[in-house]
DNA sequence: AGCACGCCGACT
DNA sequence: GTCGGCGTGCTC
């Protein structure tokens, strides 16, 4: 019996199925989707089997067995195995990456090296002993210095020392010690007399016990009830009054909450439409994709809530993406309230381990929602009953590093194998998933009604050159500061939004009009006023501000730009009474301190929640009634395709925060671009003419969802290289592809530098391409087996989120 | 001769 | 990716 097993090296050759021998004792137990120790080369490396076969070309002289199974069940399935296949395909990756990214991390291989001592009898050098302390072995670590590793080398070599790779799980399955109490009281009663009076502390454990029998129950909350030691502990244990065990547990991370069971809320026609022509198609069992377009307030969650509600009933299981989850509580607990301990949650917030947990409870069926970001559409279910994804047009569905999947291809996929819906919802869809519901790929279900019939908010646009023209010059136009006073006075809450975080966005020298970049990107530094410090925001380069210009040693340095900081800094200036809560990345580094800040304002201990783009989506507060956009432009004029399209979400998203409610709703939106027409269709709820204008423009200039597009992007840390190879790789792509495809560039990328690497990109856009797979292939062949060497990185995107 | 370093190819 | 093998060139 052969296995074959795709073995954890990223590396062109080895991008295949190798053949390996399954020893006697495992033929009865491997299985297709079991991880395995093999011998690979001259070490020990953690593999996955791929498929099970009596038959190999393999000559003898080369077969190997399998050093250890690891899983008795396995923790791929079939599907994933499938799936595998396709990602590599599409997303152009290593069929490892492809296995790696729909397990948890905590499953993935830790490698160490075992130093250990052979030969007794040497004197080690000093050096070695230093490192070993005593021991019999010690982890050698890559870091140490050079002469030493030589030196371990020669000494292995010698056989005085031995080298071996332990491969570990990353993080493993939690147990506790868990007490047993004995059931039998007259047992227990026997030990209890047994024990000495002497053995006071004993007689109180056994007298506990023996209210307690046939209990089970943690060893460490044994000891602290009791408040009694170890010792005493395993005396009595060792007397016959209970027995230890080792136990599974999982960690929970909302082990210390408790919630309110909520039921079905009672649909408007709309809703009622759009749940039917869901649950018609879950009958039939379908794999549709339905593109639910609701505006803001609409009550999409409602829908999913209840399409999933259906599946339940028959036992299958749900899927449901939002973005970057840990960002909306809100949104997670409406699931946890209406679905209890049927709920997984897998968010970026948990630890390796707790994510691990919550993993497995999905893989044995003990539980039936999953509730998660862009990976959680791995979810190792095995009976799909319905797909769900939120806010569908937001860009963290795609991952941007390999493998470049997008979360809506995949669960696309997955619908297909297990014949269920998909439902993709979004206030402001995109332009994508909209142009293939109007050609009838996707069926367009719409709610343009908020259920309490609430209005949308007015949202009011003004013109910043005009406020600049009339003498103010704060980040605060006439308006807008008007607005917060009143609500100030009326004790409303409201959100501004800013979508840059520091202080200043740059620093200039007066004299000389040089801007501090960062020493390793080509990107200047924000000020951040907190820490009296410059970041680098792409690399988290870190120095100190400056006081002279560091070209002409000018004094004249000043800070330009406005961040959060700076704007809380205005706001206690002008608004003195006003409470702000500032929520950005350097607010919520720390675990939890999202749903912290979240709670402080719901609970109404501020005034304003200051933010960047994190407070755009699923914040749903009732004493919201103003919205203030400080700066539209920000994202307006970035050099992508769609920036137009994503401040029109932004903006969009963002209104919907105000008026949820039965309290009327404000929007402030300041710009000095006010003409554009993304911020006129935002400022009028248009999603649909904003739609017709987008493509229009889309069409002229051919990008998506006109033609597709592919992103290559060539990085090294030399400039001329970088260029070099840019340049072959487009010629090269020219010389293959058809005409029917365009490929622009090479250019620099709009961020040239990044960590001291250099870099430069070209664009295929095609309509029709038949021999594109096999060119990509082609030239990632090229790139694995010969540009790699000379230290280029290449990366492929099809279908980029963005193309900076 | 003895070894450091870089390049090449193999890995079931 | 990571190892060993082998060639080159430098040093004692």
């Amino acid at each position: 019996m052969y296995a074959e097993v795709i073995v954890d090296v990223a590396a062109y050759p080895i991008d295949r199925p190798f053949d390996y021998l399954v020893p006697e004792q495992y033929r009865e137990l491997i299985e297709s989707g079991s991880r395995v120790k093999v011998p690979f080369g001259n070490r020990q490396v953690l593999g996955f089997v791929t498929a099970l076969k009596s038959e190999t070309d393999v000559p003898t002289d080369k077969q190997k067995p399998i050093g250890e199974l690891l899983d008795i069940e396995p923790v791929l399935t079939q599907e994933m195995l499938e799936m595998t296949k396709w990602l590599k395909r599409h997303t152009l990756c290593y069929e490892i990456d492809a296995l790696q990214v729909m397990l948890p991390s905590a499953l993935r291989a830790k490698y160490e090296k075992i130093l250990g001592i052979v030969d007794h009898n040497v004197d080690l050098p000093q050096s070695v002993q230093a490192l070993f302390q005593q021991r019999e072995h010690v982890e050698l670590k890559v870091d140490e210095s050079k002469e030493l590793l030589s030196l371990i080398k020669k000494l292995v070599k010698e056989d005085i020392l031995s080298l071996e790779t332990s491969i570990k799980q990353k993080t493993a399955v939690k147990k506790v010690r868990m007490i047993h109490i004995e059931s039998d009281l007259e047992r227990l009663k026997t030990v209890y007399d047994s024990i000495s009076n002497q053995a006071k502390k004993q007689k109180d454990v056994v007298k506990w016990m023996m209210d307690h029998p046939g209990e089970r129950i943690v060893s460490a909350d044994l000891l602290k009830q009791l408040s009694t030691t170890n010792a005493v502990l395993q005396a009595v244990i060792e007397k016959g009054a209970a027995t230890l065990q080792m136990e599974e547990i999982y960690r929970d991370p909302y082990a210390d909450r408790t919630m309110d069971k909520t039921t079905k809320l009672a649909l408007t026609n709309e809703q009622h439409l759009a749940l039917s022509e869901i649950i018609d198609s879950y009958d039939k069992q379908e794999a549709k994709t339905f593109l639910l377009h609701g505006i803001t307030g609409s009550g999409k969650t409602e829908v999913y809530l209840q399409a999933i509600e259906r599946a339940l009933l028959d036992d299958l299981e749900a899927i449901v993406l939002v973005p970057e989850i840990s960002l909306t509580p809100q949104m997670t607990n409406r699931f946890k309230e209406r679905f209890g301990s049927l709920v997984a949650v897998l968010h970026s917030g948990l630890s390796t381990g707790e994510k691990y947990d919550e993993w497995r409870k999905i893989k044995r069926g003990e539980v039936k929602v999953v509730v998660g970001a862009r990976s959680a559409i791995f979810a190792p279910f095995q009976n799909v009953g319905i797909i769900i994804l939120d806010e569908e047009h937001e860009g963290t569905y795609k991952q941007d590093d390999s493998p470049r999947y997008h979360a809506r291809d995949v669960a696309i996929w997955r619908s297909e194998y297990h014949n269920c819906p998909v439902i993709l919802g979004s206030a402001t869809p995109s332009l994508e998933s909209y142009a293939r519901a109007k050609k009838g790929n996707y069926t367009l279900l719409t709610l343009a009604n908020r259920p309490k019939e609430q209005a949308l908010p007015e949202v009011s646009v003004v013109d910043m050159r005009e406020q600049l023209k009339n003498g103010n010059r704060s980040m605060f136009s006439l308006e807008l500061a008007e607005a917060i006073n009143v609500r100030l006075d009326k004790q409303e809450q409201m959100v501004l939004f800013l979508n840059r975080r520091g202080h200043s966005s740059f620093v200039l020298c007066r004299d000389c009009g040089t801007v501090v970049e960062c020493p390793n990107c080509d990107i200047s530094m924000t000020y951040h006023r907190h820490q009296e410090k410059i970041k680098c925001h792409y690399c988290g380069e870190e120095s100190q501000v400056p006081h002279t210009c560091p070209e002409c040693s000018s004094e004249h340095i000043r800070f330009f730009g406005t961040g959060t900081q700076k704007v809380e800094e205005e706001i206690a200036r002008l608004f003195p009474a006003a409470r702000v809560l500032r929520m950005d990345v350097d607010t919520t580094r720390k675990k939890g301190s999202h749903e912290h800040i979240l709670k402080l304002f719901g609970e109404g201990k501020a005034d304003i929640l200051l933010g960047t783009q994190m407070i755009a989506k699923g914040l749903d507060f009732p004493n919201i009634t103003l919205v203030g956009v400080l700066s539209a432009d920000t994202t307006l004029h970035l050099a992508d395709f769609r920036a137009a399209e994503k401040t029109f979400q932004l903006l969009t998203q963002v209104s919907g925060r105000a008026g949820r409610h039965d309290k009327a709703g404000e929007v402030i939106v300041q710009t000095y671009t006010p003409e554009h027409y993304a911020i006129q269709f935002a400022q009028h709820h248009d999603f649909v003419p904003f739609y017709n204008q987008e493509m229009m423009n889309r069409k002229q200039f051919l990008y998506p969802p006109f033609t597709y597009v592919v992103l290559i992007q060539i990085t090294h840390e030399d400039v001329l290289m970088t260029a070099e190879y840019a340049h072959k790789a487009a010629n090269w792509l020219r010389d293959n592809l058809t005409d029917q495809s365009e490929i622009i560039g090479p250019t620099a990328s709009s961020i040239s530098r990044l960590q001291n690497r250099y870099r430069y990109q070209c664009l295929i856009k095609y309509k029709k391409e038949p021999t594109l797979p096999e060119v990509l292939q082609q030239l990632t062949r090229m790139y694995r087996t010969d540009w790699m060497k000379k230290g280029i990185l290449m990366s492929i995107d099809l279908n980029p989120s963005s193309i900076m």
